[in-house]
DNA sequence: CTATAATATCAATATATATTGATTAAGTTT
DNA sequence: AAACTTAATCAATATATATTGATATTATAG
């Protein structure tokens, strides 16, 4: 018998799913995800939290922005980033059913 | 002031972490771990329902392997793999914690 | 012992992704 | 306007990982 995981209905939840697990499953993205839980923060106090250069910190921000796990507002000469918690919670409660399914 | 997850007692948890993520974020591979919630499966029956190569389905198999997520019992000519459920609970469990932190 | 089946391994290649360096763009300050 | 600051973008490179094809290993059957 075919497992549920491998029906047309699931194949779409796993492809979803590990979008989402691809994204956060870099160090410095988990990481800047945490330091927004802090509060909004700038790209320069996020590089300099992350010890990263400044364009490969705004490099992994564009990867969780287009995934819509965080947002920015220009403020001036800064770019400061928001944590979506909305979206953030949608994707780690659809995973964690999944993996508990 | 610097965020939690940028302190030193954080760091290995966010390596241990992206590690596991790393490993599940390969859609293969979360099937396969999806396939043997429904009982231990042998290589050929897994490659089968994955619509992939043998070989293939053995490298990710032992990926998983490695990392404790699944264990294997030889049986005549075929190997049985088996879901270990502990390991996964503990990994998403920490995960959780982590992502709601 | 030979042939066959199931699985693992290995080397080569392809592909995806992270990283770096240089440049550009936008806003500020003087 | 010129100089400076912050952030984004782009091309080039490095690195990690998935995939493929061929081969080795182990067990079974004839």
């Amino acid at each position: 018998m075919e497992p549920n995981c491998c029906k047309n209905k699931s194949k779409k939840n796993i492809k979803q799913a590990t979008e989402f697990l691809k994204i956060i499953s870099e160090e410095n993205r988990l990481k800047i995800l945490c330091i927004l839980r802090d509060g909004d923060k700038c790209v320069c106090e996020i590089w300099q939290l992350l010890n990263l250069s400044q364009n490969l910190t705004s490099h992994h921000l564009k990867v969780l922005k287009d995934f819509s796990l965080i947002s920015s507002k220009k403020e001036g000469l800064k770019v400061f980033y928001k944590l979506n918690n909305e979206t953030l919670a949608k994707h780690t409660e659809s995973l964690t059913k999944f993996l508990k399914l």
